[in-house]
DNA sequence: AAACTATATAACTAAAGAGTAAAATTGTAT
DNA sequence: ATACAATTTTACTCTTTAGTTATATAGTTT
């Protein structure tokens, strides 16, 4: 993290900020292995269409989703795949702090 | 991001969202260099001292930040560094953007 | 054209959370 | 013990936002 002024941190807050709903990521991960159409998208995570569009739209605007329209239908899928290095990194961080814990709380034999 | 089920979806968005606010991205910012008590926090931000005790906690309680006492003053320091490569992902990516709107911004020579 | 389907938008409700002021803790100094 | 200083906690206000319902838009089919 070298030198963030006040105006980058603020860009870079939002967008950890966007990343911070649990429907969010779930959209995310579910456009792992390719586009989907918001139908698709609504089946898979279970939430409302109107909710699950709101979020892509979200995704779409700030650069991270990109949108297809063929028909009816509305393609979504990931424009900038730092995302999953970023969440590849939580989960890292995330599993050591558990392994400290784990490590905290199993009594070593005496 | 290799398989996320609904239950670590929910830590890595909770990491998101507590990384997701410009103030404790300054506080972050300014620990860089080294462990400081809350006073000098408040100097270095402008923000309220309860305000500031308030972020501290919250990062210090979820292990990206760690708590020493000495005397009157607490002292806090980076406990997970990995905020720091979350935050220089985060940077390129949006660097990235902004290199590509002046792309398209910017006419060529014709 | 009308009927239908997929998506987006608007308006609303409810919950979460950032900031603040005042009171409570905790430790120090006299 | 009293006074003081650093930090935390509590209680509150205000703003933001996720979710929902209903409506609007865009495109298709008959």
């Amino acid at each position: 993290m070298g030198k963030l002024n006040e105006n980058t941190l603020e860009h870079v807050a939002h967008r950890f900020k966007i990343l911070g709903e649990p429907m969010r990521l779930k959209l995310l991960n579910c456009l792992q292995k390719g586009e989907l159409c918001v139908q698709d998208l609504v089946e898979q995570t279970g939430a409302g269409q109107a909710n699950v569009s709101k979020h892509l739209s979200l995704l779409s605007s700030h650069g991270i989703l990109g949108r297809r329209k063929k028909g009816l239908h509305v393609y979504y899928f990931i424009k900038d795949k730092s995302v999953y290095d970023l969440c590849d990194l939580v989960c890292n961080s995330l599993e050591k702090d558990a392994a400290g814990l784990q490590q905290v709380f199993t009594p070593r034999q005496s």
